[in-house]
DNA sequence: TTAAACTTTCAGAAAATACTGAAAGTTCAG
DNA sequence: CTGAACTTTCAGTATTTTCTGAAAGTTTAA
C-alpha cells in the first residue's frame, strides 16, 4: 500500500475531518483509505499505510463496524480478514446520517419525553417545559421525516432532491387540485 | 440562577451531547441553559449556574456567536451584557444545520474539487478519482438541496416535512400531468 | 482624566481522548 | 491436540482539548 500524493491528501483530509464527522483522526483516515481502495485491505496493510499500530487498526475497524460502514472479506488460502467499505457511496451517506441521528438526536428526544411527563412546579419550569416541548416537537418532526426519506428508493430521493425548491410549486398544485374538488 | 432538578437534567444533558453536536461540554451546557431561561443571563450568572470560570464563559459565548446562536442584550442602568438564544427553535436548528455543513462538508467539497482537476496517473488513481467523483457529486447534490430547503419559508417546509413520503406520490402525479400533455 | 465595572486573552494546569505494544484470546490446518 | 497465524484487549503513555484565573484590554460615568 503505497499512496500517491493525491490519494494521501484525500486520506489525510478524512483524518482531519474525522472528529467533525463523529469519529477520530485515525478512524477517519482508515475510512478514507478504504473508500478509495480498489482492493480490500488487511489490517496490517492499513497499519502500514497509515503508520499506526496494529491494535489501533483493530479498534478503528470495530468503530467503523458500529457505524455499519465496513465489510469483512476473506480470501481463499488466507486466514487474514480483508476490509472494504460497506455499500455504495449513497448507502454510506445514509448510514452516517442515520447513525448520527441515533447518537445525536435520539438520546435527547428520550430525555425530553421523560422531562415532559412531569407537571412544571413553578413559573420558571413552566417556561422551560414550554421550550422543551418546542424542541421535542421539532426533533420529532425531523426524525420522522428523515425516516420517511430513508424509506424512499434512492431513485425517487434523487428526483426529489434534484427538484429542489421546485417541490414547493408541486405542492401548491396539489393543494389547488384538492381544493377545487 | 438556581436550577431545579428538571432544568438541571436538561442542561447537563446538553453538556453531555455538546461534543456530538459540534461544540464542547460547557458550550453545550451554556446553550442549554440559555434556551430554557426566560430571562437573558449575564456572564456571571452563567458561570455561577454552571460552576465554570468567568473566562470559560467568555470563550463559550464567542463560540456560540460563531454559530450565530446567541444574542447580546443590554439593560438600562447596567453595563453588563445579557445573553439569550438568537431566534426561534426552528431558526436555531437551521443555523446548527447550516454551520455544520460549512464545517463538515464544504472543506471536503473543496478538496475533492481540487483533486479532480488533475488527470489520474495510474490505475490506482483512476479508481480513487472515480470514487472521489461519486462522493463529490453526492455532496454537491445534498448541499444544493439543503440550500434550497433553507430558502423555503418555515411554513412551506413544515408542510413538506409533514407530507413525508407522501411527496413521492405528489411527484408521480406531476409526472403524469406533464407526460399527458 | 480617572477609576470602577465590565470583557477578553492566554499561559499553564487539568481533564479527556487516542495510541501503542505486549499479552491474552481465537481459529484452524495438520 | 499443538502451534502458527491471526485478532482483540487493555494498562500505561502520549497527545489533544478544555478550563482556570490572573493580567491586560475596553468602556463609560462622573
Amino acid at each position: 500500500m503505497i499512496m500517491t500524493d493525491k490519494i494521501e491528501s484525500f486520506v489525510m483530509h478524512c483524518g482531519e475531518m474525522g472528529s467533525r464527522w463523529g469519529f477520530n483522526r485515525t478512524v477517519g483516515q482508515m475510512y478514507g483509505l478504504l473508500m478509495i481502495s480498489h482492493e480490500a485491505l488487511s489490517a496490517v496493510q492499513i497499519s502500514e499505510a497509515l503508520n499506526i499500530s496494529r491494535g489501533n487498526v483493530s479498534m478503528g475497524i470495530k468503530e467503523l463496524q458500529s457505524w455499519r460502514l465496513v465489510q469483512v472479506q476473506h480470501k481463499p488460502k488466507d486466514r487474514k480478514e480483508y476490509y472494504s467499505p460497506a455499500g455504495s457511496i449513497w448507502e454510506m451517506a445514509i448510514r452516517v446520517f442515520e447513525e448520527r441521528r441515533k447518537r445525536e438526536v435520539d438520546p435527547t428526544l428520550s430525555l425530553l419525553r421523560d422531562n415532559l411527563l412531569n407537571e412544571p412546579a413553578n413559573e420558571q419550569e413552566q417556561y422551560a417545559q414550554a421550550k422543551m416541548h418546542e424542541i421535542h416537537e421539532l426533533l420529532e418532526t425531523i426524525t420522522h421525516w428523515a425516516g420517511e426519506l430513508q424509506s424512499m428508493s434512492p431513485d425517487k430521493l434523487n428526483t426529489l432532491m434534484k427538484l429542489g425548491a421546485g417541490v414547493s410549486k408541486v405542492i401548491d398544485i396539489k393543494d389547488k387540485l384538492l381544493n377545487s374538488n
